[in-house]
DNA sequence: CATGAATGAGTCTTCATTCAT
DNA sequence: AATGAATGAAGACTCATTCAT
């Protein structure tokens, strides 16, 4: 939360334009909690706007209609996980490759804890039939850009073979997924964040003995 | 998938039972299009049954409700790949692993390409809030023993480390399921199966040069 | 039953004339078990039909649609009833009255006996809101008409007050259907018909010492 | 009553509070004249709705289901019915019996006056089977109870008999709804009310001359 | 004639959205 | 600007009736 009001904060305006944006904030929060438990489609616009303790009223006023809603937040967790793998790939393009990726995995695994049940969602939005005007970009699609940008670094070192190079963002993810999905399956509640070490080994030097 | 290929020999039940059979397999398919289409919430009952060329009523005939319609056909698509899967690693258990892997590999890419668009919903079913009494097991849940079996196997063969052994069923799927993924947002239509050395590849031995 | 058959029977047509009207009464009786138990407009037809051992077209065979069931089976009762009223009237009109109306009272508690269940519908028929062209006579209808000939010859003998005589037939009717709610409400199930003389005395002398 | 008397008194809730309670007046109203002219199953909760001149959403947010409508709509009826009953007997029962009887016939037939139609539904309510969870207690049985009161007061004057007290209770409603019965076979529209001194004379010295 | 699957109009109920207070 | 009651379009499901076999 510190993190939004960091991205233009600064009395950016008004008193009042600081409470706007904390009950933005707070309907947003609600919505996620309550997205992630009863789904896209199972969440009603009342039950958001009693998690956030406010009126529906209030909610659209905030948000122009349920799908804004929807979008307003995945839109702000794309955004904070997709500036955190950015950061991360700024600041270790320069050094030794298998810190950049654990780094890499380490900062995605620790959204995915942070985040764990919307984040689920999110991973399958490519399916999940936003209907309406707003085609947008997906969360996956992000993140598969910057394991993307990850890979050419990887490539250029020297350090991955560039023959199948065009698929190892995919089965980054995929592996990193696949962490997830198993930790729910098997309802392991520990951070995935420890993982991290298994994931890039795998990664680099596959399954074989 | 027998069971299918039994239509029309043995006269297994009566002349009226095979034509039941056939409508219940036609609305079915309906039903996959038309959830892959709009989403298991998105997809309307009346549509399915349009699309089946049958009306409401039928459709109810043949299904309890709309959440019984949907159970039936996640079924269906879970026994047909789980048998296939089963199947594979019944054959190949005793030759090389890599022959085997190869298979197992190929084996689920095809499935997902003969039924892509249900097939990618179906893998995100953990988190399609199907309620209803009858909480079952998801066709992921299916194919990760699938895929512990044959990690397993390679295991005991001494071809895959022992250590990370519990992971690399779901680093599998997970690749698999990039694979995917990526195939549709780059909007590839080609056959995922053609994937299968390149994600055994990269399963074995990683992506380090 | 057998009654039926008396009535027109002496193979008044073919042997399949004969068989119809088996299935017809078959049809009705299933009717009867039905509405008793699930209201008029909760009995489904295809439970009438499921109770009666035949098909739904085959019921629509023998009844033009659901409501003429139901008026077949409520006149079928009238009938029975109100020839069993008027039997004991014209029996009974040159004896002695209160002998008389203890035939009547017991003709009718005897009949409520027989099919308490349906009757209890039928005497509330006027509500019942038969909707659909054939408005018909009510049961109650036939059945105080015939009270107020029983009253008409008490008057007339000199036994019944002439002041009050316009109601009293209703009066009759509702004591009598009084003892029947009774016996409802506190779920006696000993035969009505033995309170014949207790609603006489009562109807004769009123409560008072 | 006293409920409905107290709208507009003591502030007894905020102004939207009293706004709720003479929307959801409004619309038991609106059910009562559609229950009445359509029945208990024939009646639409669209019908109900537009009578009250409220949308069908706005009768849903006042009742959890069309059921709970119905019962609703018994339960005030009842309630006012048993409380004046209950209010007639606690007056007279010091008073002599005839004058308390008469008052109790008054009672019953003028309210029977107030909501003639949907009180002869209310009268059948033992066989309208209302399906579902709360099974209630029916109309007529809590008026039954305050006729056995009744009666027990008379039988503890001397002005009863005592043995077949049991009955008259049943009687005593059975001839006053026979009176209603056929005042609407009759089609006669002047208050039932009139009848009080006839049923009285009739329930305590009987039809005969 | 009997059968029972197919039909689809008719209902109940939900819930996103609006708007008067 | 906040509220939450009102709205009504949309969708799931039922069941009387038909009709091909």
């Amino acid at each position: 939360m510190s993190h939004e009001m960091s991205i233009g904060s600064l009395g950016e305006g008004s008193l009042k334009e600081r409470f706007r944006e904390t009950a933005r904030l707070a309907i947003l929060d609600a919505a996620e909690r309550v997205f992630a438990a009863q789904g896209f489609d199972g969440a009603r616009v009342d039950d958001i706007a009693a998690a956030a303790g406010v009126s529906v009223g209030t909610l659209y006023n905030y948000f122009g209609d349920r799908q804004q809603l929807l979008i307003a937040l995945l839109d702000r967790r794309r955004q904070e996980v997709v500036a955190r793998l950015d950061e991360v790939l700024r600041e270790g393009q320069d050094g030794p490759f298998p810190q950049l990726i654990e780094h890499f995995v380490r900062a995605f695994l620790g959204h995915f804890d942070d985040h764990r049940p919307l984040f689920q969602l999110a991973m399958e939005e490519e399916t999940s039939h936003l209907r309406g005007a707003t085609r947008r970009k997906s969360v996956i699609h992000d993140i598969v850009r910057r394991a993307e940008r990850l890979v050419h670094l990887g490539v250029g070192k020297g350090v991955l073979r560039a023959d199948d190079a065009a698929q190892f963002s995919a089965f980054l993810v995929g592996t990193m997924r696949g962490a997830a999905v198993r930790a729910k399956l098997e309802r392991r509640l520990e951070p995935l964040e420890q993982l991290a070490p298994t994931v890039v080994r795998f990664f680099l030097t596959g399954a074989q003995r």
